[in-house]
RNA sequence: GGGAGGAUAGCGAAGUGGUCAAACGCGGCAGACUGUAAAUCUGUUCCUUCGGGUUCCAUGGUUCAAAUCCAUGUCCUCCCA
């Protein structure tokens, strides 16, 4: 079966929205902070441990599976669930955020993307079918369409015609798709242009996809620049269909996204944040690395009820696997950051439910800058508004 | 006892008369990272009141000028006895 979204509460001061999916892997609450696993796998993390961060859905990566091990690889293995051994729902990207990190603006035709193979530097062309036929053999829950992510700043122009290229490779993955138990979204372009993001969701909404993604953003932009493009999404996006933001995870900008009508996020930022050693916290991102943790014996959170900190790792320990290299170190980290997101989007459920969203807002803002503030200038219009 | 080669910043190691406060690597200290070509990348690493000061085993010497040449000493490595 396809998904279904259910939109169980809308927030009184705010445009959050509280929600469920329910896929053929179990239902999951909304909002939801989704972990990426590009390779098939959350890097360094099991998915007993995935389990035990109550991760609702994980991300998969269309073109880095398609070079290897190859679609009907995992065709054969029975799927992308069989396949990494995990039995909860899965959204696959299209690929269309390597035509941004990968290619050329050369590269870019009506036809598709054309990619050097960065494993073997062959010549490859990715096109919106193929996109799609690899992403039903893959067998995720959610399938991407294949759009351009454009860089930031794009002038008007361009994006215009990079917005209407994205919605014809919309409809050309929408004709071809052909997997009754996956589920298809089209992706909202149209950079930091309010009537390109409206045409885009108007358009999208035509061609009647099962739940719809924001793209484009955290390409480069700053942050009041990316609020400003999610919120002229989802102010025309439908309210029955599920809204998910691609490609952020910076807490602050969780918590902000949600204000704005956003329900699902991804990012590799905790995990790759982890291997970096920078740790995520409540009152803000500390780097274990510094000299002042070399003998710190203490948990990262006493609060934290992820697995490093209920088993009381500390500080110095940790500090000492990652500047060593060791490979726990970078585990023990993933673990806890992706738990500290997925715990946020927990508590910033429990804020929709009281209708306490602005006041949570403020609460966390204070914590996690303290004196230094918030990064931006405040720009609650857009939450309002 | 004889012979040969060495000693350079925290470590390893370039440099063998001026362009040298001294390449490069490691280690140290810090920073970046947002749909993962990312266990990657960047900065910094003698002292400094940022004017400058003091360095290349030690001491003495040659020279306008020495990490670089000469003498002596100390220590290290290898070879022969």
């Amino acid at each position: 079966m396809k998904i279904k979204y259910n939109l169980l509460k809308e927030e009184k001061n705010t445009h959050a929205r509280l929600g469920t999916i329910e896929t053929n892997y179990g239902v999951f609450e909304t909002p939801m902070f989704m972990p990426v696993g590009t390779e098939a796998t959350v890097k360094t993390l099991s998915v007993e441990e995935l389990k035990d961060n109550k991760a609702g859905i994980i991300l998969a990566n269309t073109y880095h599976l398609w070079l290897r091990p190859g679609e009907d690889v995992i065709a054969k293995a029975g799927g992308l669930h069989q396949f990494m051994n995990w039995d909860g729902p899965i959204l696959t990207d299209s690929g269309g955020f390597q035509v941004f990190s990968l290619a050329k603006p050369k590269d870019i035709t009506e036809e598709g993307v054309h990619f050097k193979n960065h494993l073997n530097g062959d010549n490859l062309l990715l096109t919106p079918e193929k996109s799609i036929e690899i992403q039903n053999k893959l067998d995720s829950d959610i399938a991407m369409s294949f759009d351009e992510c454009i860089g930031w700043p794009a002038d008007y122009d361009y994006v215009k015609q990079s917005v209407e290229r994205t919605l014809r490779w919309a409809k050309r993955g929408k004709k071809v798709f052909n997997n009754t138990r996956q589920s298809l979204f089209g992706i909202v372009q149209g950079g930091e242009y309010e009537d390109l993001r409206k045409m885009c969701v108007e358009e999208l909404v035509k061609i009647d996809f099962d739940g719809y993604s924001i793209g484009g953003t955290s390409v480069g932009e700053d942050k009041p620049t990316m609020y400003k493009m999610v919120r002229f999404a989802t102010k025309y996006l439908p309210k029955d269909k599920v809204r998910y933001l691609m490609g952020v995870g910076d807490p602050i900008d969780i918590v902000e996204n949600v204000c704005r009508g956003v329900d699902i996020f991804d990012c590799v930022s905790p995990t790759r944040l982890a291997r970096h050693g920078h740790v995520l916290t409540k009152y803000g991102k500390i780097n274990i690395k510094n000299a002042k943790y070399k003998e710190d014996f203490s948990p990262i959170s006493e609060e934290c009820d992820c697995y490093t900190c209920r088993s009381k790792y500390s500080k110095a320990y940790i500090r000492h696997l990652i500047v060593a290299n060791e490979t726990l170190g970078a585990r023990l980290l993933s673990i806890h950051n992706i738990r500290f997101l997925i715990h946020l989007t927990e508590e910033l459920r429990e804020a929709i439910k009281t209708d306490t969203l602005l006041e949570y807002r403020e609460q966390f803002i204070k914590n996690y800058y303290g004196d230094k503030g918030l990064p931006y200038k405040e720009e609650m219009e857009t939450i309002k508004e």
